[in-house]
DNA sequence: TTCATTTGTTTGGTTTATATAACATAATGT
DNA sequence: ACATTATGTTATATAAACCAAACAAATGAA
C-alpha cells in the first residue's frame, strides 16, 4: 500500500491543490488524485512534488507493509 | 531530465536485470528501459528498487537542470 | 568451438497516469 | 443573499508505463 504526505505538507505551506499543480506541472486533479492515494504518479512528479514541499521523495512517499503485492 | 543509478548499482550487487526484475515484479524489459532512461517509472516501482537496491529513492533518481519541462 | 546466459532491441497489446471538462458542495467575503 | 474560491467527484480521452514474446549480439564457461 502506498501512503503520502502531499496533503498534509502542502496544507502546512498553505498552498491550494491548483497552487501546488501549478507548481509542478499537473492539474489540481492529479494531485487530489495523490492526495487520495488512487495512483501512484511518476517519479519524476515525485521528485517534483517533493522539491515543492521541501522535503525528499522518501518522506513524501512510502510503501507500508511488504509492498510486494502492489503495482 | 531524469537520471538514475539503476544500472550501476545493480552490476555492484551483482544482479541481472532479470534478477532484479523478480525482486520487484516487473520485466527485465521494463528494468533495460528504466536503465537506458527511457521512462519515469511509477513512485511505486521506485520505492520498491530502492529498497532491493539499499539506497534511498532520492539517491537513485533526480532530476537534472531546473526539471520544468519534463513530465 | 559450442552452449548457456545476459543484454539490446523491437513490436503489439493491456493497464494506468494524467488532462480536460463538468457539476456539486462547503466556506468566505461583500 | 450573492459571488468567489477551494475541494470532492465523475466521465471521457489520450499518453505513457508495463507485459509478453521474439530475435540478434555479446559474453563467458566447458
Amino acid at each position: 500500500m502506498l501512503r503520502n504526505r502531499v496533503k498534509e505538507l502542502r496544507a502546512r505551506y498553505g498552498f491550494t491543490q491548483s497552487d501546488l499543480g501549478k507548481r509542478v506541472n499537473v492539474t489540481r486533479q492529479t494531485i487530489a488524485f495523490i492526495e487520495k492515494g488512487e495512483f501512484s504518479p511518476s517519479i519524476t512528479l515525485a521528485l517534483k512534488l517533493a522539491r515543492a514541499l521541501e522535503t525528499s521523495v522518501d518522506e513524501l512517499f512510502w510503501l507500508e507493509g511488504d509492498g510486494e503485492d502492489e503495482k
